[in-house]
DNA sequence: CTAAATGCCTACTTACAAGATAGGGAATGA
DNA sequence: TCATTCCCTATCTTGTAAGTAGGCATTTAG
């Protein structure tokens, strides 16, 4: 199961991506639609602002709008800022590489062998599909900018 | 990450299931082989008879050997022993359905829908492989009896 | 200019689970 | 009969999720 700080950032993307371009959505307004904890969603999208994802005005008629294009924003991104690594076992991140402490045979490890195939095998939605999409249908298998098939 | 715990079942399980037939493997050889704590590894065997997949002898060349064939286990029964519910979302969950509390819609819910594609694409590979295929190599597609194609 | 609205930042709390550790009971076979 | 093995339950420690709380900083409408 993903995190609630996670969902909540889904929630919080897809609401600040949908608006119509250049409108600002206040964290209030999306605590109050989905019912979130507003203190709490106040820290999940300061993540997302410091992650480069969301830009911010203050004041009043302040909030939150994309800093990025939002079919350029990929679930796996989003998730690995709240989750870490997606990987089921740290030898199977890239990103965060670890070697299992029980191992014996890295190349032999018929359970890094058997994960590795699950784990392609979500990754690829993951690191594929983008908030964008989401909100477009757009059909999957639609490639990504190079710089966001990032893995983890 | 999957759990330590869920981890050493697997160890557990391809060591056993690799022994010659009716060869009982004991706890503390496979505890000493992986440097797995002894008292914990011990416990996760239990789960695993309880669950209906390891048979044990007690006493003097004791030890645990496999129940049910080793090709009828499948790494996603497995992990769901140790692990609970593996979907990403409780709204995903076939076993343990549940709905989410911030739920609006489930039917539009972009969020459901993105996490339902990589779901399925992981639980295809973990419910279709078995503990018997990850030792035989048995290449990934081999159909399972029925029973063992349950969901999460 | 100022006050309300909004975001920004940090500290704290509470509940629960992972990952063991510990101690002893029960069966088995040499 | 006793060493060996599995069986069962209780306890401990540590970390993290999830949220609460309080107040500062910035912006802008009035």
């Amino acid at each position: 199961m993903i995190s609630n700080k996670a969902k909540y950032a889904f929630r919080a993307l897809l609401a600040i991506a949908a608006a119509p371009v250049g409108e600002a959505i206040t964290s209030a307004e999306i605590a109050r639609r989905y019912t979130i904890p507003h203190k709490f969603l106040e820290q999940i999208l300061l993540d997302l602002k410091k992650a480069g994802i969301l830009d911010s005005r203050r004041g009043k008629s302040g909030g939150y709008v994309m800093l990025r294009p939002a079919d350029t924003v990929s679930f796996g991104e989003v998730l690995r800022i709240f989750e870490g690594p997606l990987a089921p076992l740290p030898c199977l991140s890239r990103q965060s590489y670890r070697r299992c402490e029980d191992c014996v045979s890295e190349a032999n490890c018929e359970i890094r062998r058997e994960f590795g195939r699950s784990y392609d095998a979500s990754r690829q939605v993951l690191d594929a599909r983008t908030i964008g999409d989401a909100l477009t249908n757009t059909p999957f298998g639609t490639p990504l900018p190079l710089d966001d098939r990032r893995a983890g």
